[in-house]
DNA sequence: AGATTAACGCGAGCAACTTCGCGTTAATCG
DNA sequence: CGATTAACGCGAAGTTGCTCGCGTTAATCT
């Protein structure tokens, strides 16, 4: 047919419905800080916010879908510095980012972002559009730092801005530590020392100190389909 | 009572029940491998290994706690190299990382733990105590480079080896891209170039070239109830 | 080898989660 | 401002996921 009747919010998005979204997304938001995603259920949601379940249901059909609005929703949450030279742009940046997930909000976003991709293939693909999206906005700083002669001009700017993310999600995910300043602050000093030395070059030569040799490439996977077994 | 009654498997440890454990743990890794975190379920697991549901749900309560043992199941999947040179090393730790996430199999079981994780608190220990100890264990390398003097001696072990590893879990959790070996070779140059630059030392002491001042360290988060709204 | 009982297989029963139908409220448009 | 109907609230029905009790199999110890 021609009109295809998608979720509820698309045909009348002003007014009542508006008011619901923001009831839900807020009590999600707080669901996440207080208990983090396991004790995120339909039915706290609904509670905290007011919103009968079966509309929960019918518009987002499941937590993992709360969760992917949510971040949608959360569009800019660190701002793009500019100081004037690469090396202060990264270092505003990393405590910016620091900042950001130094908040227990956040942080549970995160977890929970990443848990939703793992079952849901929609918010996986949203994830990934999410950031990056994120990584090429962030790469004009580094784009700016090469035009002013800061990097060598075959410099990969999302590659930059990969490294400077990825301790920060290592150390919520993985590490599962609080973030403090000194992250960032490691983290900035460590991308640009990197990025100087031409680690996030793409063309074939290396800096200086570094090995020469071309092996190992590792090239097909040593799948043999049972687990590794423990000692 | 004295003996408290815990979770089978404890008491008779062998034959027949080493056995399911094993077709278990098996039909979990090749289930990840199909189809992801997405669709492993009990019942499933159930259906591929022979054992039945009631068995699953009383070893292992959950799917969380599956993978959880999964997880540890696989001890020691990269082996720690000894080159010769820190360098060396490095270079050769991250393809050996690299060559490990190439696998659909282990990248799955990684999404999959980190999801367990952000959902069972008794998963998240497990995961944080697991790279713990592999963070110490790898950071060995790092200080025999200190040893030899390739570093600084307040250089950071541990810091060295989660910046190696972060980029990594980066590109599987948030970028979501297979893994390729130009991320090994890159992170490795990379880490080496900060690790030089003293961006992992845990002294005051700042390498040249990087900006002296001491702001902007952050303190609080700006927590005010309520998800940041879309621009 | 024989006795003991942990661990398993099986099906029924219970609980939580998800959907449905219907009446009510309030956006949106003429 | 009045008509139309999208979105919501509500309770019940349907579905899935999880647990329990009992009989059977096979580790473990003597």
């Amino acid at each position: 047919m021609t009109t295809a009747h998608q979720a509820p919010g698309e045909t009348r998005p002003g007014g009542r419905t508006a008011r619901t979204r923001r009831a839900v997304l807020t009590a999600v938001s707080e669901e996440l800080a207080d208990g983090g995603f396991a004790t995120l259920t339909m039915e706290r949601v609904a509670q905290r916010s007011g919103v009968h379940l079966a509309t929960l249901y019918r518009r987002w059909r499941s937590v993992d879908k709360l969760v992917c609005e949510l971040l949608t929703d959360m569009s800019s949450g660190v701002p793009l510095p500019d100081t004037g030279t690469l090396p202060g742009d990264l270092r505003a940046l990393a405590h910016g980012i620091g900042r950001f997930y130094g908040a227990d909000r956040t942080r549970g976003l995160i977890e929970a972002v990443v848990a939703a991709a793992a079952r849901d293939p929609q918010a996986a693909t949203a994830l990934r559009d999410f950031f990056d999206e994120r990584l090429v906005l962030a790469g004009e700083l580094v784009r700016r730092g090469i035009a002013r002669g800061e990097l060598p001009a075959d410099t990969d700017p999302e590659a930059v801005m990969a490294a400077l993310g990825a301790p920060f999600y290592y150390r919520i995910l993985i590490a599962r530590r609080p973030v403090e300043p000194g992250l960032a602050e490691s983290t900035a000093t460590a991308v640009w020392a990197a990025a100087r030395a031409g680690a996030y070059a793409t063309g074939d030569r290396r800096p200086a100190g570094t090995p020469e040799r071309t092996g190992p490439e590792h090239d097909g996977p040593d799948d043999d389909g049972a687990p590794g077994r423990g000692d």
